[in-house]
Formats: structure tokens, sequence, C-alpha cells
DNA sequence: AACCGAAGCAACCGCCCACGA
DNA sequence: ATCGTGGGCGGTTGCTTCGGT
């Protein structure tokens, strides 16, 4: 089944660390004459290396157009931005980075981007916000500005809710979103009277379109989808009127259902900046074959077959995200 | 100064596929 | 059709470095 490794069979082959000389034989062996084959260079070239070891010492250090040092940031985001479009395509990915190699793009992305993504609530693999617990982690300010709305003399909230829609783009309010969900999905008591009272609010700063009793279906349906959230209690009509239940969707109505326009979000087309480059907030993201989730198809919905041929979720790859993070990994001016 | 754990990264591993003999 | 070879690929390992105590 399939070919044996390269070197086996082949006693006595260093491993481990090259050194100097033997880059320097590999090097000169390479300029002089070229790789060929790669399995009868190390004899050729004097080097006790199997060819496979070579030809990666090549590939992935010795080479001269390799380009070493940082990362840049425009390469960051261009490496978020490949990865969320190619999965861990990492030689794909290198081909759009010139001196970058597949292996120093995967290491870096395991070493930095992963953790750097994680820090400001993304999922790394699925690109989209985290729903998880760990989101509480990193965003105390949020909770605490959400017991603002329970303080006394607060009756209209410590925040100017307007405010708040102007200044928040759809990235932020996924992430609020997500937050919203670990929350009602944990039933952290502690924090339950104050999230009730920023939803209260929410809810009466939209007008009361949607609003309490009036969660669209269909729109938190499709919501569920493209978030493969499948353990969000079923809404109807007759749902209660308010209490943690309704959280999600006055959410989606809050961003979706209310008329904001995109100026109104600051959002606009394809201009450079922290703003997103879609149409107002992200509608509901179809579910496509390869979507790791993709087993959350209830209620009818969009199936697993369909594949768009755009995302409206792309927008959001396009967001200069290393701009709006904080060093501790949270969101600069989240709530302001 | 010594120790220790975490982080970073080069290198390796094992599998796969394409291609030519 | 089969086999050997080259080489691409993603995941993992283990050594080195760094920072904290």
């Amino acid at each position: 089944m399939g070919r044996s490794p390269c070197c086996d069979g082949e006693a006595g082959v260093k491993k481990g660390p090259w050194t100097p000389e033997e880059d320097k034989l590999l090097v000169d062996y390479i300029q002089e004459k070229g790789h060929g084959s790669w399995r009868r260079l190390p004899k050729l070239a004097g080097l006790n290396r199997c060819g496979k070891s070579c030809r990666l010492r090549w590939t992935n250090y010795l080479r001269p157009d390799i380009k070493r040092g940082r990362f840049t940031e425009d390469e960051e985001k261009l490496i978020i931005h490949l990865h969320s479009l190619l999965g861990n395509k990492w030689s794909s990915i290198a081909t759009k980075l010139p001196g970058r190699t597949d292996n120093e793009i995967k290491n870096y992305w395991n070493t930095h981007l992963r953790k750097k993504l994680l820090g400001m609530g993304i999922d790394p693999v699925t690109h989209r916000p985290r729903t998880d617990l760990s989101l509480l982690a990193g965003l105390p300010g949020l909770l605490a500005a959400a017991g603002n709305f329970g303080g006394a003399g607060s009756a209209t909230g410590a925040w100017d809710m307007h405010a708040l829609r102007l200044q928040a783009d759809a990235a932020k309010f996924q992430l609020l979103q997500g937050l919203v969900r670990a929350l009602t999905t944990a039933a952290v008591p502690a924090l339950a009277p104050g999230m009730d009272n920023l939803m209260a609010h929410l809810a009466a700063s939209n007008g009361g379109q949607n609003g309490a009793g009036g969660v669209d279906q269909s729109m938190l349906l499709q919501q569920c989808q493209w978030d493969g959230m499948n353990n969000l209690p079923a809404l109807t009509n007759s749902a209660p009127a308010s209490g943690m239940h309704n959280i999600s969707g006055m959410f989606d109505s809050f961003g979706a259902g209310d008329g904001l326009s995109s100026t109104e979000l600051g959002c606009h087309g394809g201009a450079s900046g922290s703003n997103v480059t879609v149409d107002a907030v992200a509608p509901p993201r179809p579910m496509v074959a390869n979507d790791r989730d993709c087993n959350n198809n209830g209620g009818g919905g969009v199936s697993c077959e369909q594949t768009p041929a755009s995302s409206p979720f792309d927008g959001l790859e396009s967001l200069n995200l290393m701009d709006d993070l904080n060093t501790d990994g949270s969101w600069k001016d989240l709530l302001e």
C-alpha cells in the first residue's frame, strides 16, 4: 500500500538539523548542476542525507528566492483571507505570497495567526464568530457594559444605541451575537439580568418591528444554519415575549431587519479601512457542501447541496481585522 | 545563576497523486 | 495494467529560544 518512505533502508543516513557545511554542499551542487534526481542527488553532492530531506531543505530554506524574516501585516491579512477561502491548502496560499514557503506559512498560521483569530473570537477553521464559552474570556468589558443597562438611573441605557448602531460594523456585531448565544446556551445566571436588560433595550430601540414576540422565524432559521447553531431553542410566534429565548432573534432583527442603511453601518464598497465591504450587515450565510458543520440543516432551510456562487459572508473576509485588535486580543472601541 | 514551562520553528513523517517506462 | 519514481501535501515531532520565577 503506497510507496515506502524514501529514506527506508538507507542505513546511516543522517537526520536532524542541517549543518552549514551540508547546506553549502547542497547549494553548490544545485547551483552548478541543478537538482536533477533528488534520489541520486545526495550521493552526487557528497551528502549523507536522503533525497527527500535534501529537497525539503532546498525548497523550504536554501532556495535563493526565499524571503526570510517576520511576516508583514499585509502578508498576515492575505494569509487569513486566503485561508478563509482555501482552508489548509498551504501550497496554494504560498503561491500568492512570493518568497514564502508553504511550510513557513503553515507554521506561522499554527503559532501566530490561529491564536490571533481565537483571541478575536473568530474560529480559525470556519472564520466565523465563535459561539463557544471561550468568548467569555475576552470580553469582560462587554459584560460590564451590559450590566450598565440595569444600573440605577440608566433607564435609557448607558449607551446611545443609535450611536452604537452607527459604529458597530458587521463583524463586531456578529461577535456580540456569538457572545449572547454563548451566554444563553451556557445559562450563566449571574449575567442574565444584565443581558435581559440589554436585549430589552435593543428591542425597544428597534421600534418594535420584530420586537417582543415578533421574531422573524425565517431569518432566525437561516441564522441558525450559517452559524451551525442547532441548539437554539425553537421560536414561534407564541414564544415568550421576553427573556433569554428571544435574544438571538432580537439581535438578528437589530442587525438585519431594522432598515439600517449601508451608510449608517459604515459600510462601503471596497474601500480601505476597518469597515465591512458588504452591503449592510452580512445576511445569513447559506450552507455550502464542504462546511464542517453542514449537518445543521433542520427546519427545511437551505440544503447542504446548495453552493452559492458567492457568499454574502465573503465580505467579512476582507475586513482589516488586525486594525481593530488590541494587543490583548480584545476589540478596540467595540462598544464605545 | 539555575530551573522550568511555553512558544517558535525547522525538519521529519507518512500518505497521496501524477507521470513515464 | 503495473510498477517505480518524483514530488506535493498536511500533520506532527522535537530541538532551541525566551521569559518568568
